[in-house]
DNA sequence: AAGTGTGATGAAAGCGCTGTCAATGCTGGC
DNA sequence: GCCAGCATTGACAGCGCTTTCATCACACTT
């Protein structure tokens, strides 16, 4: 079973050459005669040679490969993410590869370390809360590094981002102007950047001069449909006259959506839900769930693009190291003005009307 | 910033020891002495260094990692399954490599080749509907070839998995069972395990001495939860009479549910709905989904342990190449006996009523 | 006819690590 | 007090490839 893999020197042998001309016919077959090509891709197919990546990057010192550090891989989110780091960075000859934070620091440390073991030409890594160690790993690596997914104000090298204590405040705003008050927060696994969607939750409110603690539903486990029911019914049952919910994410917020179901509560008639990243099911849901629009798939795209970039020309970095790329409110059924409408009207953030 | 990585030997001349030594004292510290390993220790620690994984897995012909294909990273389904196999191989040391075939048998055979490239230890790929160059592939390459997620009558390797066809011919009956007759099927896609389920639904439905294709409602594209809304209205529309739908995943499912209640079809009162592969939604759903339960984590973890064991222990493999892990048919709210049952009470599979 | 490119091929070195074997210093037994 | 035997460390070769430089043959110039 274990026979020896065929090697370089193997495909010259059989094409009566040597073996660097193989490697060369086969980097860059302009290079050797279309004779001689055509007798090497023959070789090739008949032995079924596969060069050794591992042999072909030491010697090279180009891997082409990206490292990719992602907190979840059940994520709807990153599915996108992923999804779209592949698009842009497989046809341009790059393989990725992807390691779980598990949303641990300690976990991220080392998923960097490993990563870099592996040498890879760029690193992108989403979240922008890695720790000192990280930090100093990336920077030292002495490649491009991109953090994603959110802004920060100290960035180790470039960031593409969207601001999500903004985009939990225009969530919160939204639902403030369309006249509600008594407004919920439901969220789990408490990452950083569902914090930070929580702060900006609690700033939009006290900007209403609301600040009720009370109305925070909150729980360290991953976030998924089931917590989202249960979560919700606890607000439900803790708040009289509770009228809108802002769920950290959609799988919570489909959770509060069918609670509601259960319970006979009349959606957006009696409660209002609002979900964050906009998911696929949002927009099939019944009632259809407003949510807000991350362009998850952009921000990966564009990561990729400026590594392949940097990588490609000379290492010189674009002019704008921080990109925010906004958000939206994507408005659908699940949301509307409570029977006693008293807001204003004003809109915080891009707002999209969804009707398709 | 592209200062030359650390080596083996710097630290090595930090700890005034030869660079040799180093890596012993790194994978096998019990090798060197007490007072030396501090040094070592301390040196590694200043200057930051990383191993280089891929000199040393040059050197010692062992990648430390394990190739794996998916046909999808969007598919629930899937998540867990990586997920398995990331809790079972990372601790062991293992790094997990994975490529998408992005349900195309091309993409396969060059994630394939790719893979092999890197000169993983093993190959766990999905599916068992290799092409003939993708099964040399992975024959030749002389390492452990897990095939998952169905069961093969002609595996490469080492086969795990479940009956897809019986599965669906599970669902369909129990669907029968209870009463049903007018059983629409919904699938997307259209990859060949989807088709398989297929099957055993046409199965099943002869079987019952019901033979009509118009009861099928299909499509090439990715399945969605929208496309699971959209061809459930059209097969409602085209039906009259359609009193239970079988679809070909919960995404699916989940559509046809919201479609329901946008048009006040009431389920299971009017419909009975059953979806396949029970991802954590079906069971908060309104009415929780029935659904048809596949071991993805279980069969994930168990060929990542038959592999590993096959590694560690000289190549030799079980007694039992091919391995059935068997489905449940998860009966929740969804379904339930029409207005005027005459079902037989028979159950084909294990079942088991999720009161949860 | 000698000089000068130019294109195609090969030889040698080395990427950073590990495997093997040799060398060294030390212990303890007789 | 000498040598076997062990623990510890180092030297060297080589994994399969790419890079660099040398070589060779052949045309084309003047």
């Amino acid at each position: 079973m274990t026979h020896k893999r065929t090697t370089l020197s193997d495909v010259g042998t059989r094409a009566g050459v040597s073996a660097v001309t193989v490697s060369r016919a086969l980097r860059n077959p302009g290079m050797v005669s279309a004779e001689l090509r055509v007798r090497i891709e023959r070789a090739v197919a008949e032995l079924g040679y596969i060069p050794n990546r591992l042999a072909s990057a030491l010697a090279s010192a180009r891997t082409q490969t990206i490292g990719v550090v992602v907190p979840s891989l059940t994520n709807g989110v990153f599915v996108d993410y992923l999804r779209a780091l592949h698009d842009v960075l497989n046809p341009a000859g790059f393989q990725v590869l992807v390691l779980n934070s598990r949303y641990a620091s300690g976990d991220e440390e080392k998923a960097i370390a490993t990563l870099l073991g592996q040498h890879p030409e760029a690193m992108i890594v989403a979240g922008i809360d890695q720790t000192d160690r990280s930090r100093r790993l990336l920077k030292e690596a002495g490649i491009p590094v991109v953090q994603t997914m959110e802004v920060a104000t100290d960035p180790i090298d470039i960031n593409i981002g969207v601001s999500q204590r903004e985009a939990g405040r225009a969530a919160t705003r939204f639902l403030l102007d369309l006249g509600h008050r008594r407004i919920g927060q439901v969220s789990a696994r408490l990452d950083p950047r569902s914090r930070r969607r929580i702060e900006g939750y609690r700033l939009a409110m006290s900007e209403a001069g609301i600040d009720s603690p009370e109305l925070l539903a909150t729980t360290p486990r991953p976030s998924t449909v089931r917590l989202g029911a249960e979560l919700f019914a606890e607000l439900h049952a803790r708040i009289p006259g509770l009228d809108a919910v802002f769920c950290c994410n959609d799988d919570l917020a489909l959770g509060a959506l069918f609670e509601c179901h259960r319970r006979g509560i009349s959606v957006p008639g009696d409660i209002s839900i609002i979900g964050f990243n906009d998911l696929e099911f949002c927009s099939s849901a019944y009632p259809a769930l407003t949510s807000v629009a991350i362009p998850r798939y952009e921000m990966a795209e564009q990561s990729a693009r400026i590594v392949l970039d940097i990588i490609r020309g000379s290492g010189e970095r674009p002019h704008e190291r921080r990109i925010d790329l906004g958000f939206r409110i994507v408005e659908r059924e699940s949301t509307r003005r409570p029977q006693a409408a008293t807001g204003s009207g004003r809109r915080a953030a891009e707002m999209v009307r969804d009707r398709s």
